[in-house]
DNA sequence: ATGAAGGTTTGAAACGTTTACATTGGCGGA
DNA sequence: TCCGCCAATGTAAACGTTTCAAACCTTCAT
């Protein structure tokens, strides 16, 4: 008696068999309403609780879906997954989460682990979505997998994202627009990101485009929140950079603040872009101006995709969402560059 | 062939019983280095991944916890969702989440769905841990069970959080200190949190120990971005409203967004005050001051507290981990209240 | 030669479900 | 009366592990 019940004990107690009782939890119009009421009332009684374990053993699926994103530390992941995860919960699909800390090693832990635990299925933010042994692993393995925000050149492999070198593309060209010409981008290390590569690749365009030859990049850790150190040389330097495009908003937020450090004021001085579309963005002064994607929507598509592919309902092809520009004020009007640097 | 390979497949492969292949898989140093090798390269030659299921069910634990937080749309649970999830990876354990959108039904849902998983133990944030049912069906299942944030009025129930009275006591103080008379609170739902209450009684105290009868309250739900409206009256109206301090960070960022819609400077015209502590209050203009727990390590320890219970070595206790204030500054000095409100 | 000791290995019974298949019993039609 | 059918229920074999008790060697002292 001092163990859970069991279906067992359900059936022995309502004097019917274990079958019956699994008749009831999993088919009740199968069973006449009058043996339902009696093996409800029994597991009532007992304080029954069906062992999901031992289902999962028995059938093929387990109702279950792993969630590998780097960070919950930054919202745009926290969105995603609250995303995922209320949907999962409404249709009764337990979320198996683990984070990666951008270290592609810990990704393929991480994916083994949740493999480990036959999972239906995988929604997954990787460092690189290219020739990535991750990758390699569940396609061989067959199991349905969904990128989410990682932008993948083959197209046979399911991903949600926004188009991230047009995203940067955007922001880098408003910021032209408003006679900006010396800019710098500062994005998260490539490795640990092939949003940040893609992002700086629009940004590149939108220079080339414009006709400016000079970009500079400076690349840091996605966790960075003193940009002051690294954003000190081109603030202050011979370029005298006044616009600074970030790959991510997390980093713009972190740069506004280290344009401040050095006496510079955002927008007057020095204009500053994101990109994500994080909800304290718009409410942080000066509003931060970024190219924004549809976060949380983003990982209630990831999932509703996820769920074709395991119910074989749908093939994997990537889907690229719409992006816009948000109406910030962090972006202002070049006014040349006086006043620079009051403070290194 | 088609189907996984399981232990059974191995045996057969390395020509030896079931037993063994397990006694490698969970005691390899039971086992003679050659009779490992041997597994090991049939493991590998079969692609062999144990299935967890078969374990969780034969075994008596699961290594898996259960997490329940309002939303990971708040930083604040996010960050905390993180450190316990980084550490429970490390140590093996699987994590499941779920968030609850702080509704009291969806908690229950919530728990019972993880109970149904038989998770060794469980970390929650409750809208409100006392007379809660749920704190009810954790102890009469003897499931192990941390509160983290709670902070709950039995002391026998095992809880992580800040003294929230104190928290909200000390930066209500700071603002009194410097010279500020009219003040409001901007607070969650009572019934979405007991926290917000906690903070509400240490906000009245801080004004009763200064003599200030005024308690000026508004409640808003927590996901409130736009306070524009809910505090029009208390800035613009009769009260002249010089302080004002919010239950959470994130509700304090959208209430300096809502002063300066009413077209009143932070710290100048107004001061602002949160609580909690999250990351991006240090990076935003003004610097948020707020009273900061230890968000991350708040969830670690949840977790180690958590594991010691589970193996039966720690007894349920809160714990009152120590709060600083930041300096910010968003709180400023009192200069009187001449140019208040240019815009509705 | 015999047996005890001890290190390896194995057989088989769980764990709590689901489910294909068998059984039961009641009823209508021939 | 008998047959067949159908709905309701039961039987028992999985699912992939872990683990206890038993069996099987070697080796070695007697």
């Amino acid at each position: 008696m001092s163990s859970k019940p069991t279906m067992r004990d359900v059936a022995r107690k309502s004097g019917l068999s274990i079958a019956t009782v699994s008749r009831v939890i999993n088919f009740p119009d199968q069973v006449p309403a009058e043996t339902a009421k009696v093996v409800t009332a029994a597991m009532a009684y007992l304080n029954y609780r069906p062992n999901i374990n031992g289902r999962r053993l028995k059938m093929t699926h387990t109702r279950t879906v792993g969630v590998v994103v780097p960070t919950l530390a930054n919202p745009v992941f926290a969105t995603a997954v609250q995303g995922i995860e209320q949907d999962a919960n409404a249709k009764g699909l337990t979320v198996l989460l683990t984070s990666s800390n951008y270290d592609p090693e810990r990704e393929m832990g991480a994916v083994s682990a949740l493999l480990n635990n036959r999972v239906d299925g995988l929604i997954l933010t990787l460092a690189n979505a290219d020739n990535n042994p991750v990758v390699d692993l569940l396609l061989a393995e067959k199991i349905p997998f969904v990128l989410l925000f990682n932008q993948p050149s083959r197209a046979d492999i399911a991903a949600i994202s926004v188009d991230n070198a047009q995203s940067a593309y955007d922001i880098t060209t408003a910021m032209i627009a408003k006679g900006h010409r010396s800019l710098a981008m500062v994005a998260g290390h490539f490795e640990s990101s092939d949003r940040s590569r893609q992002r700086y690749d629009g940004f590149c365009r939108a220079l080339d485009d414009a006709g400016i030859p000079q970009k500079n990049l400076v690349q840091v850790r996605f966790d960075e929140a003193d940009l002051v150190g690294p954003l000190g040389a081109l603030l202050c330097g011979p370029e005298k950079v006044t616009g600074v495009v970030c790959s991510t908003d997390m980093l713009a937020i972190a740069a506004m603040n280290a344009c401040r450090a050095h006496g510079l004021s955002v927008p007057d001085d020095v204009s500053v872009g994101g990109i994500d579309g994080i909800s304290v963005g718009g409410l942080i002064t000066p509003k931060l101006c970024s190219a924004v994607q549809p976060t949380q929507e983003m990982g209630r598509q990831a999932l509703a995709f996820l769920r074709g592919l395991i119910k074989g309902q749908a093939n994997p092809q990537s889907l690229l969402l719409p992006h816009h520009l948000s109406a910030g004020e962090s972006i202002g009007s070049y006014r040349g560059t006086d006043q620079h640097c009051s403070s290194t």
